[in-house]
DNA sequence: TTACTTGCAAATGCTTTGCGAGCCG
DNA sequence: CGGCTCGCAAAGCATTTGCAAGTAA
């Protein structure tokens, strides 16, 4: 399982206890379906371990680990901004439209007909949203 | 020229000013590369032709538009959402990251991977959301 | 006529921020 | 001590909505 906590400290972090329940529960949750937690979530879960924090140090926690590059912040269609930890390999994800679980997938093929479009537009590709969002067959 | 202004009308919305100040100034801006306005960018387009027109105005328009399918809403990462006319064909967009301007594109090759991924992972693909983020070569 | 629309201001929902108190090195 | 952090409440921002007055068909 990754482990925020180590990989904050490495960056030189400062870690709090706020901080560390945080970095474990976004860590628990890992690349799963169910996990891509939104703020509300880890909020409710980090009050389960600490009754006192606060909403604000979630988001003020979320956004530090983003910038340090610890973790990923996803906009997907559901609104509330959804976050990972980052992983050595890029993936796209694949919403499932009724549970809202995230599925993860790469594929290198599309990726460098990407770039084609991109030069062929004139444009050097800086960055990319993929989606799919889809209902499970046989369900 | 796209003329939403007579797409709402077939389609049976009732047409007041204030829709066809707006159907127009979306219809203007067609598919160009400064297309795909906000409301922000509506609204103050609207409000040099009818300088009483209201912000709850073109937010109610441009929902109602989206719900007759007349128009199409994108979340792009810059935050405010942006419009753009219902066309025949789908497409996907790049967006400059400088200016903020959207080019469309589509690809076929890429649609069918989308599917075949969808597929693997036991779900029938639904939507899909692709952009591309780039900075101009050569500027 | 009469249901639909509008402008205004207030209310959302999510996220950020100012502030004073607390904590860590 | 001195700078980071935190909790709280207030502020932001884009968007939605209740309401009373106005308007299209």
């Amino acid at each position: 399982m990754i482990n925020l906590k180590k990989i904050c400290q490495d960056k030189g972090l400062r870690m709090t206890d706020q901080r560390n329940t945080i970095a474990d529960i976004i860590s628990e949750l890992g690349g799963h379906p169910a996990g891509h937690p939104d703020v509300n979530l880890i909020y409710m879960k980090a009050s389960e371990k600490d009754n006192n924090i606060s909403i604000a140090t979630v988001y003020r926690t979320v956004k530090l680990f983003e910038e340090y590059g610890v973790i990923e912040k996803h906009d997907f269609k559901d609104g509330r901004s959804r976050y990972e930890p980052i992983q050595d390999s890029n993936h796209d994800h694949l919403i499932d439209i009724d549970s809202g679980e995230v599925y993860e997938f790469s594929n290198t093929e599309i990726e460098s007909i990407q770039k084609k479009i991109a030069d062929e537009l004139g444009f050097e590709l800086i960055d990319h949203r993929l989606e799919l969002y889809g209902k499970k067959i046989n369900k």
